[in-house]
RNA sequence: GGGCGAUUAGCUCAGUUGGUUAGAGCACUUGCCUUACAAGCAAGGGGUCGGGAGUUCGAGUCUCUCAUCGCCCACCA
């Protein structure tokens, strides 16, 4: 016998332990058409997040759904070194414990790294079985394995040959914290208030000056020209001459190149081609020496003089202060301005001239584009619009820059020996030296899709079988880091999408609508959500809570109300259960007008249910699981079901029923599903992850019966109410009119007791009546109190009501125009409504 | 500057190719311990679907426009 209270943890408990002991998770049987998803790898020394929670569950529940229907599932878990976030952790720890990572040095620092990685990965590994996630561990990877490196090896030499990687000396994001280079996606702008300086710059010979504005005064001592718009008439005659950067007294000459702007500032513009991406451009066309005026830790170098060593901010404020001394500043003007800050350290990104590895992306993006226009080897996105989101990204591409200076990652194989390069993974031979960068994280993230299958090994048969896969979801935030270029790098070496189907969900907020950060205090932890309601309810929720795509507000309101849902479930299933104990063959001979109509509603449900389920809409098969087992199952089934309990037929309904739910609630709910099924008389697998999913069968639809007992049951409802409004008890005496198949079923509803039922009619008492096609109901008791303005309010809206139907159905427009049963609905209708308007002004 | 999204009940949100009276959870009112469940049951109240215009027999849904909030990209001397 079930409790009478369903309790999460109880029923949680050693459940995954026994599914990894049957191996349920396991891919490879052969004769199944293949299904595969796989798992986008947290970063291995991380925490699971909500909106990781989020992101399995759907899959979670892809899985298992297509695993019920017979397909071979491989979902493949794996986790991401992430080399800067990880390695900057491992610096801090070392520097509370008073060591500099280049002092311990390369091969140390990676053993720490190691060990981090060791202590930290299980962590995850532990709050994926606290959610139930259904993966195959025998086919885990990491983006340090074997299988990533040979991939990762394997596929920038296979594009350095191609000349799609290339080396070169450019103007990137600085992280002058970590001390690496960034990719433009790993920058984040913020608003940051600054100003902008006003200085001059005297023109060679004259005591003239030209006001020039720049909000980093500090990247004068890079300055190598002063731009003008060759349209300005206001400069016009000074192109060609010579000005004076201050403080250096650097002779520079003025230029005029259009990316000065007229309109903006002053219209002119000091050109510092070492510290600045548009300036880098003009220096090029104007062949203009790049002067680096920083070291890698942005502070100042000896090309600035008595600034040298001083971090770059100082040297603002110092050089500020020597600008105002010397008269050489004319104003200071403050502005906010959004400007570039590191994703990981959050120092201010500094614009660096040095030398970097770049993805060429321009033809990539091309081919993109092109492969998105074709129907069959597309991605499909879900929702749609980030399709054209994507598409924007690739119009407007720029190259890739790849190289790392960290030490945590895969290793760039280049060699260099005397000045020559060579692309190799292992050593070329004696005294040739690797490059010391490292590759993006997400260099490795692009190829996942394949590499996690032996793209790169000899036992390929793993991507045979495998790729390309049918899902992805993930989160809109990494689309441009990770979507995009798994599809390019997937298109480059395999000539086909990494994935089929590409579900993109939103981010996870504080109820107040904003995100859940450590610094304000808001998160909230899977693991706690998984302690207070478990994990089935936290599924639910999380997926069955918005649309597609859209962020989502979590509220623990709704976690509450969806253990709720749980605890309904627990509850009908415990009703079942103890009524169906002695039931040893099913039966459904002698099926009533409730079996049939309930039949009819789950068949109706599981179609539904598949539709959205196949569309991934699991919101939508969420809600009408929920609506179908709430009122349809438990508020009318079970409440009809209890007069004929000892019906064997009932029995069947009820198990036939209960089963249904439980295989289609499964996906979201594994463990409760799969407690209570144990528990079943009758049922066909030992475990309900390996049972089959629900069909629709056509034969099962009795329409005419469910579209009786809708009526009956909305019958019921008027009458209950009528009851209610007059405050009609228990004690009054009833006549009922009604056939014979729908006497008992209106009993039960209305809870009428045969030492109520009279044939004739009492003189003395006043009388309440309902009369519907079905059924003809009158109450009698003493004492009535007409409650007349409700009456009143009721015939009102009634023939409101019944005014607008007789319009629309006068409009000879609409009558020819809009389909047949439509009409007939709205002429069905109206006929229903003046019988009731008529009866309620005979009660009046 | 370019683009995207949101705006529906007091709150948080669903709403499929345009088609009966726009739904849910929570909150609210009234009455019930009816032996599956009081974390429940029964009956209710509450919405001119952000504003305006258009297409249509018919618009929460399609088109245009305005507003507010949010996000992304670009620029940022």
């Amino acid at each position: 016998m079930l409790d009478k209270k369903y309790n999460h943890k109880e029923v949680e408990k050693g459940k995954y332990k026994k599914w990894l002991d049957k191996e349920y998770f396991k891919c490879g049987d052969k004769s199944k058409e293949p299904f595969s998803i796989i798992l986008p790898p947290p970063n291995v020394t991380g925490k699971l997040h909500l909106g990781h929670a989020w992101d399995v569950s759907i899959q979670d529940i892809v899985a298992r759904y297509k695993r019920m229907q017979g397909f071979d599932v491989l979902w493949l878990p794996g986790t991401d070194h992430a080399a800067i976030a990880t390695e900057a952790k491992v610096v801090a720890k070392l520097k509370k414990e008073g060591i500099n990572k280049y002092d311990l040095g390369r091969e140390k620092f990676l053993e720490k790294c190691w060990e981090w990685t060791e202590e930290y990965g299980g962590n995850i590994r532990e709050e994926w079985a606290n959610m139930g996630l259904s993966l195959d561990y025998s086919k885990e990877r990491f983006t340090l394995d074997e299988y990533s490196v040979n991939a990762v090896n394997k596929a920038f030499i296979e594009m350095y040959n191609k000349g799609l990687i290339y080396r070169g000396k450019r103007i990137i994001n600085w992280d002058p914290e970590a001390k690496t280079a960034l990719s433009n996606e790993e920058v984040i702008y913020k608003d940051t208030k600054g100003a902008f300086y006003h200085i001059k710059y005297f023109i060679e010979g004259t005591k003239d000056y030209l006001d020039v504005a720049t909000t980093r005064p500090e990247t004068l001592f890079g300055d190598t020209a002063v731009a003008v718009n060759p349209k300005d008439d206001r400069y016009k005659h000074l192109i060609g001459k010579n000005i004076i950067v201050p403080i250096v007294n650097r002779v520079v000459p003025i230029i005029a190149d259009s990316h000065a702007d007229i309109d903006k500032g002053t219209g002119v513009v000091k050109i510092t081609p070492a510290h600045d991406p548009n300036d880098f451009e003009v220096g090029f066309r104007h062949n203009l020496e790049q002067i680096v005026i920083m070291d890698e830790t942005a502070h100042m170098n000896e090309e600035t003089g008595k600034y040298n060593k001083m971090d770059r901010f100082e040297c603002r404020e110092k050089l500020v202060e020597e600008l105002k001394e010397k008269d050489l500043l004319i104003k200071i003007e403050e502005i906010t301005h959004s400007v570039g800050y590191s994703e990981r350290t959050n120092v201010m990104v500094e614009p660096y001239l040095s030398e970097q590895w770049f993805v060429k992306m321009k033809k990539m993006c091309e081919d993109l584009i092109e492969m998105q226009k074709d129907k069959n080897k597309k991605v499909n996105f879900i929702p749609k619009r980030y399709e054209k989101i994507l598409i924007q990204k690739a119009e407007e591409c720029y190259d890739w820059c790849i190289s790392r200076q960290l030490w945590w990652g895969i290793r760039i194989p280049i060699w260099y020996k005397d000045g020559e390069m060579k692309v190799s993974i292992e050593s070329p031979g004696e005294g040739w030296k690797q490059d010391e960068d490292v590759l993006d994280t997400w260099f490795s993230s692009a190829l996942w899709p394949f590499s996690t299958l032996g793209w790169a090994m000899e036992d390929d048969s793993l991507y045979k079988r495998y790729f390309p896969t049918n899902f992805m979801s993930t989160g809109y935030d990494i689309l441009f880091f990770w979507v995009f270029r798994m599809m390019f790098q997937s298109q480059e070496f395999t000539n086909q999408n990494p994935f089929k189907e590409c579900y993109i969900h939103g981010l996870i907020r504080a109820k107040d609508g904003r995100k859940m950060s450590k610094s304000l205090g808001n998160g909230v932890e899977p693991s706690e959500m998984v302690e207070k309601y478990g994990a089935d309810a936290l599924r639910y929720y999380l997926t069955t809570n918005s649309a597609a795509g859209l962020d989502l507000r979590f509220d623990e309101e709704k976690m509450a109300s969806t253990w709720n849902f749980i605890n309904k479930l627990w509850n009908a299933s415990r009703f079942v259960l103890m009524n169906i104990e002695d039931l040893k063959k099913e039966s459904l001979d002698n099926l009533k007008l409730e079996d049939k109509w309930i039949l009819t509603k789950l068949n109706k449900t599981i179609k539904e249910v598949r539709k959205n389920m196949d569309k991934y809409e699991l919101n939508l098969a969420g809600s009408t699981l929920y609506n179908f087992i709430w009122e349809d199952f438990c508020d009318n089934y079970i409440e009809l079901s209890k007069s004929s309990l000892n019906d064997n037929t009932t029995k069947t309904v009820l198990l036939k029923v209960l089963t249904s739910i439980l295989k289609m609630l499964h996906p979201y709910m594994p463990y409760v599903t799969e407690e209570i099924y144990s528990m079943l008389p009758i049922k066909d697998s030992e475990s309900i992850m390996i049972s089959s999913y629900p069909k629709y069968n056509k034969n099962n639809s009795y329409i005419d019966e469910e579209q009786l007992l809708n009526k009956v049951l909305e019958d019921v409802t008027n009458i209950r109410n009528l009851k209610v409004n007059n405050n009609i008890t228990k004690e009054s005496s009833i006549k009922l009119e009604t056939s014979k198949d729908l006497e008992s079923i209106y009993k039960n509803a209305l809870k009428i007791k045969e030492e109520q039922l009279i044939t004739g009619i009492p003189s003395d008492k006043e009388e309440y009546n309902y009369k519907s096609n079905y059924i003809n109901i009158t109450f009698y008791q003493d004492g009535k109190v007409i409650n007349k303005e409700l009456l009143i309010s009721e015939i009102e809206k009634l023939e409101q009501s019944i005014k607008k139907r007789e319009n629309l159905l006068a409009n000879e427009n609409y009558v020819t125009k809009a389909p047949a049963h439509v009409v007939e609905l709205d002429r069905q209708k109206l006929k229903e409504e003046q019988e009731k308007l008529n009866y309620l002004r005979e009660q009046l």
